[in-house]
DNA sequence: GACTGTGAATAAGTTCACAGCT
DNA sequence: AGCTGTGAACTTATTCACAGTC
């Protein structure tokens, strides 16, 4: 398989989700241009990514809807549904556990965690919420793919290091502190309060 | 002022969270590869980026915690306080007028806004709720710097032409689809779908 | 004429290698 | 010796310009 850079990764998952929306509304064609409206991306850059995938459009005429989101998704996800686990279910983990997005999309959270007694055996959209320790029993037996850090910054390398030793290749930061694993695990930090802080900055300029 | 990259001033803001922590911890020095350690960035990025604000630390023993802060400060926030507005009150929106972590940081949510009548009115932690229409007048007079989309996509569009004609220069949108603003308003798209499938896919290679 | 696909040019970002300071 | 600071090399990402197709 070729090597796709993730920033090409991301913005096919984009072209993807436009594509559903298009086929939803009986829309069979599509040139570069209109996906660029539509994303946001330039048609260029568009087309460059898509090239990468292979050739799929047709000169003069545009790329069929349904025949692009195919070729996209064979290479960036075939899986059924992507399964996750939220550790953390204050504020901000019971928000992502009932982010809508995720109906349409594969994405499925299959598990809960929290240290407060008082939450354990409770669901969530029909999410049940076990105890920390149990992770990795849980994460095992769910096949959880990802997971996701929603706790008070204190606990997250240890929640880290819980959920690598489960055997989870994926996990998500929320919490404000580098977190370390080993390398074979892939992490993605997102930060809400530089997000905000750096578009402040760049007002400014 | 020179110019500098929204990366670079990403990772000052990071940095600069880092030494205010050392700094309440009365450490005086740091070095490049303890902030490397800390921040998950490495040493040399940080030294280049340190040097595009400035010539602040002494070879062979480091950077003073306080004086690099300052600097650091001195080019990415001098305000006060970052003045915020949440669009959408639901599970997403509530979860953002909660975050912990802006207490800390100079980021204050000062208006809330949703369209449910049953909401308007209320507050959550201090902060009052809204109707939309109240947009303009609220922004102006509570002067909002950065606007929250945080509404059902089939909204979002609609929000950002309130807080572009209220005004704002910079706009944060949670939902999964792009939005258009004339190019002066800075726009940062934080789309949870896209980052929780990118990684999945990163998992996978 | 109106699209795709792509090599070439350009720009942006990161790492290397090492000079220079104390 | 142990750090900072930085030009140079390298790598990655984006845009340009245009050939090719229907």
């Amino acid at each position: 398989m070729k090597k796709i850079s993730g920033k090409t990764i991301s913005r096919a998952l984009l072209y993807i989700r436009t594509l559903e929306a298009l086929i939803k509304e009986k829309r069979f064609m599509v040139s570069s241009g209109e996906l660029a409206r539509l994303t946001g991306v330039s048609d260029v850059q568009i087309r460059k990514d898509i090239s990468k995938f292979g050739r799929v459009g047709t000169p003069r005429i545009g790329y069929k809807t349904v025949d692009l989101k195919n070729v996209l998704e064979d290479f960036v996800l075939q899986k059924d549904a992507i399964r996750l686990a939220v550790f953390g279910v204050g504020n901000l983990g019971t928000a992502i556990m009932k982010y809508p997005g995720f109906r349409r999309e594969k994405l499925k959270i299959v598990a809960a965690f929290d240290k407060a007694k008082e939450k354990i055996g409770r669901s969530i959209d029909g999410v049940r919420i076990y105890p920390v320790e149990k992770g990795p029993a849980v994460i095992k037996k769910r096949r959880v793919d990802l997971g996701i850090i929603a706790v008070p910054e204190e606990c997250s390398q240890e929640v880290a290091d819980l959920m690598v030793l489960s055997g989870l290749k994926g996990i998500i930061n929320f919490s404000p502190v580098a977190i370390s694993a080993p390398k074979k695990v892939a992490i993605r930090d997102i930060d809400l309060s530089i997000e905000f802080l750096s578009l402040y900055c760049e007002t400014r300029r």
